[in-house]
DNA sequence: ATAGGCATGTAAGCAGTTACATGATTTA
DNA sequence: TAAATCATGTAACTGCTTACATGCCTAT
């Protein structure tokens, strides 16, 4: 299973409907996590059957009705055994990269402006997780926060998405200019 | 589809068996495209069928025979249609960060230790890149190669690479490091 | 002899993606 | 009245994972 756990760790931040979820999930749980919205209801549907999460539905005047879910105790176990349970490796997969792999026998220009978007993707992402972090610790200091504060998870990896993102960004720009570089010297001295 | 372009762009390196392209996505193509042996084979044949790639016997004495793939002209313009298409959106997934998120509910021991196992292995890719630059650049110095070296390519992925690793190495000791503080302070002071 | 690396697959099952479908309510 | 957001799904397809299977050659 996969999404499985990554939904009941998403839970534990407080009741989410659904649709609250793909709005979590399309993100990306801090980046570490990307979900389809169909996946979520699916699996919502079996986690519930299957008793780790508990529905309620939520009346609203101004808006659908919408049921929102919390863990339930079986659910908190089967989070503790997968915790427990060795970690599959990370998976990464990205056409980015793959297009740079590849670069030295393609027109750099399309991909030079995919790096340029992708750097200003992470940058409005890094944004964001900084601000995420500043919610998170509310009035406390970094230091404090992560000292004594109570739910510290969601903290720890919001500061691992900022990492990501930063070096995104930055990887993206200076591949960029490493490219452009080379496109204006390759048209000035055509061998 | 999704692993077709990543092949095709590994190939661009040099001829390779299935069985040498399975080592070299074990790691993961730089690790941003990991996939699995019997995936490899099932691509390779459905490019060979699509023409995308040529195979060859490579017979050997020493070794049980081999067939090694090449990269076609219409798979030189399926590439380049790829690389014109717009990219999707990189694909993360980790268990380590889903459990980090989660951690406030959970026993932190077992976690602290997998966190530094993760860490280790970030180390030793790092030290694998690192060596890859050295090879790929060759006697020249990095400046100069990403100025005037003719397959910058691999270089660029690598150097995102050695990014990734080094941030995912830091990231997971620091983590370690806060939780198993405050596992400390835990015990001392049962509130 | 046997363990390990080289070399290549098949088959079944599950997870994830793409496309389609519906309907209420709010804002422009 | 049209577009955007909230809200929830179904169905078909593809891609990926897990488990199984085979056989050669080399080094210990």
């Amino acid at each position: 299973m996969a999404l499985r756990h990554a939904v009941l760790a998403a839970l534990l931040d407080g009741e989410y409907s659904g649709y609250q979820l793909t709005k979590i999930f399309e993100v990306g749980v801090s980046n570490f996590w990307y979900a389809a919205p169909q996946q979520l209801y699916a699996e919502l549907a079996k986690l519930e059957s299957d008793g780790l999460v508990a529905g309620r539905e939520v009346v609203q005047r101004e808006r659908p009705n919408k049921r929102v879910f919390t863990v339930t105790e079986a659910g908190m176990n089967e989070l503790a055994a997968y915790a427990a349970a060795p970690a599959k490796p990370l998976l990464i997969r990205d056409d980015l990269i793959v297009k740079v792999h590849a670069v030295d026998v393609l027109d750099p220009a399309s991909l030079i402006d995919q790096l340029r978007r992708r750097a200003e993707e992470a940058e409005a992402k890094l944004a964001l997780f900084e601000k995420m972090l500043v919610r998170l610790r509310g009035d406390m200091d970094e230091e404090s926060f992560l000292r004594r504060g109570e739910r510290v998870g969601p903290y720890l990896t919001c500061l691992g998405g900022c990492r990501l993102e930063r070096e995104m960004r930055d990887w993206c720009l200076q591949t960029a200019e490493t490219l452009s570089e080379r496109a204006a010297r390759a048209g000035e001295e055509p061998s």
